[in-house]
DNA sequence: CTTCGGTGTCATGTA
DNA sequence: CGTACATGACACCGA
């Protein structure tokens, strides 16, 4: 018992010293920590259950209909719509108080994530976290801007703004206590991966990780990222005071926010708490964890071979990390943001707004009446001007006249649509009110139409030639249609926009009440039914026109959305390479400065450190996948020491 | 000469 | 049932 103590406290300091000397820091990305809650809800043991629900929702409510569910970018691009939402929701990151307001949702998405089962203790760390400085504390928790004040502090430190927790305390531990803390950064930021950026982690690790190992990947970084979460010992009774002399813990207790301690919580945690209670020591040396003996609760665990660190700061690390990294990724989320703003396409609705107003304001109250017709009646539009020589013979045929422009205009993209040859020379013909040229944009460029500007009676044939000869008559014989000549030929009084684009019953009365011979009642019929649907045929292809417009705008954009994903994407595997090198680098450390019985450092190929369901971290023999495996590295390694 | 885009026309379906 | 409309398919024309 005496030489595990023994053991236990030169480990303890050792890993004291350890931690001071590493001073590894990590800048990771603030909002990463907000993904990595469902990471701690996994080993939070009954509320795993929890890690599968936000893909799924967001699948279903975002915009993950548009990728498939096998894309092997739909994780990160869920990703970034919850980084995305999350900014949105609070507005624009570019403004100091926008950015406050996001880091603290951020830390309250942890603090609600980690509501977990190990929760248990709340009160146990509640009590050690009423110090004092207890409300200044949670807030430089949450705001990397009071982490920056308390360090301002104690600007003798420099250890960063997440030495301000150190500055509390006797200088003689004040490195080690910081040291502790920074130490512990990456893995807090790893414990609130999500499997998203598990997968990045292990993507790292593994091209980092030792070859000699056997360990599948996922045994790997689960044993690594909780390394240091809590480490149950047996038999540690003495060192309770000890950590009470040195207080290694207090430190970086103050900056270890509630619900971190909660995380971390474990049985010998809350017993510690309770033993520190009964400790005449002040609420700022209150420690969040200390080291205490569990008996045989952790057969598992070598005796003497465990630290016990049931709680470690971990809101520290939010604060170490929001502030350099924030920037980093500020960029990112502008850019997603105002993307996103780009995306809503709002800014086509002014111009839009302006064109139909534009319109409106030109429109003849009476035209606009007209387009809701479905005859598409034109009224006199044309007749109170002065069109052509046959402009006195405007008659009740002239309303059909005009009606070809309204009853044409299926829809509104023909005011935007290219003026055919039949509008120019319309309005230069006529100098109707600009609405015709823009709602009645048929381009039906029969000459015969330029020359009815009298909308002729169907009752007075109208010979078109001496109006034509206004527009001259290379251009009627050039542009004269087939029905134009077929309707000359069959002497039929009315112009093909005429019949084209009078009211059905008009066009009934007239196919009626003049005599026409079979012949001409048909190619009447025939007159109409082409020009209608040589209209339709416009429409169509106009139509057609703008979707594939649109389409290609769209592919534009999504283009665009999806150069900006994978940005985020290796942003997020470089960053979470990175901690899981840290992470693997530390347990080396840690490992290394751990004794085993015979006062050996543990190797760390034969020793992992593995995070349990409760918070509690122990030190585990590497298990190999198979025993034939285990049995042929215990025979290498005899045959190693036998060589030796 | 071929290719391609624009246009008109027909057939068909739908409201 | 007739009409208007939409659309695919085809043919024609001109650059």
């Amino acid at each position: 018992m005496q030489i595990a103590k023994k053991y236990f406290t030169e480990g303890l300091i050792q890993l004291t010293i350890l931690l001071s000397l590493i001073g590894v820091r990590v800048d990771i990305d603030s909002y990463l920590s907000g993904y990595y809650t469902p990471l701690i809800e996994i080993n939070l043991g009954p509320s795993s259950a929890y890690i599968q629900t936000p893909f799924h929702n967001l699948r279903d409510t975002l915009d993950g209909y548009s990728v498939h569910p096998k894309c092997p970018e739909l994780d990160y691009f869920f990703a970034s719509r919850r980084l995305l939402d999350e900014v949105r929701t609070l507005g624009s990151p570019r403004f100091p108080t926008q950015l406050t307001a996001w880091l603290v949702h951020q830390v309250s998405a942890s603090n609600r994530a980690d509501c977990g089962p190990s929760t248990s203790n709340n009160t146990d760390t509640s009590s050690g976290l009423e110090s004092p400085g207890e409300g200044a504390r949670d807030g430089s928790e949450h705001l990397p801007d009071s982490g920056q004040e308390v360090c301002q502090t104690t600007p003798e430190l420099g250890q960063g703004p997440c030495s301000a927790g150190a500055s509390r305390f006797s200088k003689e531990e004040n490195h080690t206590q910081v040291k502790e803390e920074e130490e512990t950064a990456p893995l807090i930021q790893l414990a609130h991966s999500s499997t998203l950026e598990q997968e990045s982690l292990l993507e790292g690790i593994t091209a980092l990780s030792d070859p000699a190992r056997h360990l599948p990947p996922t045994i790997d970084i689960n044993e690594h990222w909780s390394n240091l979460l809590s480490l149950s010992v047996t038999d540690l009774d003495d060192l309770d005071s000890l950590v009470t002399d040195t207080d290694i813990t207090s430190a970086i207790s103050h900056d270890v926010s509630l619900h971190d301690a909660m995380v971390s919580g474990s049985g010998a945690f809350g017993v510690a708490l309770d033993r520190s209670d009964a400790q005449p020591v002040s609420q700022q040396q209150r420690t969040l964890f200390r080291l205490e003996s569990t008996g045989s609760s952790h057969s598992d665990v070598s005796p003497g071979m465990a630290l016990g660190l049931a709680a470690l700061p971990f809101a520290s690390v939010c604060n170490l990390t929001g502030n350099e990294s924030h920037s980093a990724v500020g960029g990112c989320l502008d850019e997603a943001v105002f993307d996103q703003i780009n995306q809503l396409g709002l800014e086509g609705l002014d111009t839009i707004d302006n064109q139909l107003m534009g319109c409106l304001e030109s429109i003849n109250p009476e035209v606009l009446e007209d387009l809701d017709s479905d005859s598409g009646l034109s009224l006199e539009s044309s007749s109170g001007s002065p069109v052509s020589p046959g402009s006195s013979e405007m008659s009740s045929s002239s309303s059909s006249y005009c009606e070809d422009e309204c009853g044409a205009t299926g829809y509104s993209s023909d005011v935007d649509s290219v003026p055919s040859k039949g509008i120019v020379d319309y309005t230069t013909w006529s100098p109707v009110d600009l609405s015709e040229s823009v709602w009645h944009d048929h381009s039906y460029p029969s000459p015969s139409f330029f020359n009815q500007p009298s909308v002729t009676l169907p009752h007075k044939s109208i010979k078109e030639e001496p109006l034509s000869d206004d527009d001259g008559p290379m251009l009627e014989e050039r542009e004269l249609s087939r029905d134009e000549l077929r309707a000359r030929a069959m002497c039929i009084p009315f112009s093909v926009l005429q019949i084209v684009n009078m009211p059905v019953e008009e066009f009934l009365e007239v196919l009626d009440g003049h005599g026409f011979s079979p012949e001409q009642v048909t190619l009447l019929r025939d007159i109409r039914r082409r020009g209608k649907n040589k209209l339709a045929a416009q429409n169509c292809r106009k139509r057609k026109l703008d979707a594939i417009t649109g389409l290609q705008e769209e592919v534009e954009r999504l283009q665009a959305q999806r150069d900006r994903l994978l940005r985020e994407k290796q942003l997020t595997a470089k960053t979470m390479g990175a901690v899981g090198q840290q992470i693997k680098q530390l347990t080396r450390d840690v490992l290394a400065r751990l004794r085993d019985e015979s006062g050996q450092p543990l190797n760390p190929e034969r020793y992992t450190l593995l995070c349990r369901a409760n918070g509690s971290v122990v030190v585990q023999p590497v298990r190999r996948p198979t025993v034939s495996t285990a049995a042929g590295n215990k025979t290498d390694k005899r045959k190693k020491e036998k060589k030796q």
